[in-house]
DNA sequence: GGAATGGATGTTACCGATAACATAGATCGA
DNA sequence: TCGATCTATGTTATCGGTAACATCCATTCC
């Protein structure tokens, strides 16, 4: 029946070596002050002797429910932007002894589908999300199960559950407005690839509704086919393209890109930002390292993070949490621009 | 007795739908092939309806050990270069369909302790720890555990299972020499906060070995005292002190720190790298966006990653996998030297 | 001094699944 | 035609703990 785990001392083998019984271990571990002192000396010491580390599998399944641990599901953690979040998450949980479990889904939503029902398998105790768009079996699913689900780096009116974002639509808005308030006039718009990702498209119908209230001219939509994580090449590639279009400012929804595009355009003998303004996304550490520094609308990602997990945690404890926590973003002007 | 778990349909319910009992149904999803088409179907027909999702912890309980889970440890997301590393390891995990449970240590030694005994609990197939010294305790519980284990980001002859990183020392000693070899003499040292960083410790020791075997003057040593993250600014801040030793270059142990001193040399009208050369360790992305570009030590992070769950996995398997595994670092020579 | 009280520990049942063995029909070969 | 063999499914015990209730003994109080 080979059923005995790996090479874990259990609890029993603690419970002989000091001469009680199983629930008189459990109890020194869980609730400490029900157990005679010296008793509770004896398990210790059996404890360290053994080397006995309990099995929170079994325990979370006789307790009934998930072992302090909350999934997080993000695109990728190459983006400094998702790791950001998960370092808020994490710094949230740690003091209340949660432990993070990780997904990349490489912005596929298959493969959040499919990690979703892999993660609720173990049962967590509450999810983290990226995007607020998903299947209908995955949002079924997380809702039959009834545990605390915040959706990320974004906002909607109809969450599972909770949401803990900003509205890319704004940001991006905010942005070519406050392009066309420095005095630009011919704004260009270059997003990175928005199949699945419903954040980029945000962005773009925030960059069209700001031109249309503007009455600024609709350039051409560029639209960076990457593969995978944004490539500060990619934003130099685009440029000739883009300019094609006779721009006097671009804004991008990445620095990495924006970065790439400054380095070409002065390869080019193009002033930045008297001929060509350009304005990025994300505010990463590159924006201020990039001569000059760039224009960029800084996304709290940190926060996100952990006011989720401060949600989350709320949730569990029954405490009150709010649908909808709306981060600030903000426009951080540098030299990019006029 | 509330132990019932949240609000998960448990195994019984399908079965008592499809009309037959549970081990039918747990068949069904193991060794479908024992199960009658017609009965398969009505199972997941069930399933279906309930929306049942099988609890992990108790499977993985009943078959006696951990369910498929990997995990990682490392300082902090924050950094790119454990993000690749954690992008590896997922890269080489997922298509075997384990997951990843991921810990930050915060670079303490004390919070690494805690977390692996923490971790432990959950019965994971492996882990991957960051570095390669650590207490005397937790070296015991890993072996104890008899579970794979693969420390990572340096070498070591006494790793507690595997070891999968490259030396430090030798990484630091090549790019002292080289920037001999490029001319310069009077080579400064700026580290990191050593006290809870070995690889810190070990890139100072290949500093001063190239320094002496090159006969070249031994300079004041500098550490910046950052608490947690590295800045830019760090860099700029320390660099009027190093100046102080009349350094014809110096070698930051981080591209962040370099890329500050690059500023705050052009700033200080200092030409770099005619009057001061600037070598930096890691190769991040704004190692190219400075300007000028920064000469550096590129680290493989995400191969490291990839190969330690690569051999967690063949471990797990019962096939062959290497004690240790040297990755080759490199180093980039750009325009912040000579 | 005996009942009431309370602290320390033991017993029993159970969490939700799976391994191993058992059993009922169907199929098959001699 | 009848036992042997195979298939599909059920039964029982168990994984490693924990909740709830039971028990035992030492105090405490009138």
């Amino acid at each position: 029946m080979m059923k005995r785990e790996k090479n874990f001392p259990r609890m029993a083998e603690v419970a002989k070596l000091a001469g009680v019984t199983v629930m008189t271990v459990s109890r020194a571990l869980r609730s400490p002050a029900k157990v005679a002192p010296d008793t509770l000396a004896r398990i210790h010491a059996a404890i360290e002797r053994t080397g006995y580390v309990p099995n929170a599998l079994a325990g979370a399944l006789s307790a009934g429910g998930g072992g302090k641990t909350i999934t997080a599901l993000i695109p990728t953690v190459q983006h400094a932007i998702f790791a950001d979040t998960i370092t808020g998450l994490s710094a949230a949980l740690r003091p209340e002894g949660y432990h993070l479990v990780l997904g990349e889904t490489g912005y596929r939503s298959e493969e959040e589908d499919a990690l979703v029902a892999a993660f609720l398998a173990r049962r967590p105790e509450g999810f983290l999300l990226t995007g607020v768009t998903r299947s209908l079996r995955t949002r079924d699913l997380l809702k039959r199960a009834n545990v605390p689900v915040v959706e990320t780096w974004e906002l909607t009116n109809t969450p599972i559950d909770m949401v803990v974002g900003y509205s890319n639509e704004k940001a991006a808005h905010d942005m070519t407005a406050w392009l066309a308030g420095r005095g630009y006039q011919r704004i260009a718009f270059v997003s990175g690839p928005s199949r699945n990702n419903e954040r980029a498209r945000r962005r773009e119908i925030g960059y069209r509704r700001a031109l249309k209230e503007l009455g600024l001219p609709a350039l051409k939509i560029f639209t960076i086919g990457a593969p995978a994580a944004p490539q500060v090449e990619d934003g130099a590639a685009i440029l000739p393209e883009v300019l094609a279009e006779k721009p006097d400012a671009i804004f991008f929804t990445s620095d990495i890109y924006a970065v790439g595009a400054i380095q070409e355009a002065k390869r080019r003998g193009i002033a930045v930002p008297k001929e060509l303004g350009i304005a990025g996304f994300h505010d990463l550490a590159i924006a201020t390292v990039v001569e000059p520094a760039l224009t960029t609308v800084h996304v709290p990602g940190r926060e996100i993070g952990y006011i989720a997990g401060r949600n989350i945690l709320a949730r569990i404890k029954g405490e009150p949490a709010p649908q909808l926590s709306a981060i600030p973003f903000a426009i951080v002007a540098r030299d990019s621009t006029k």
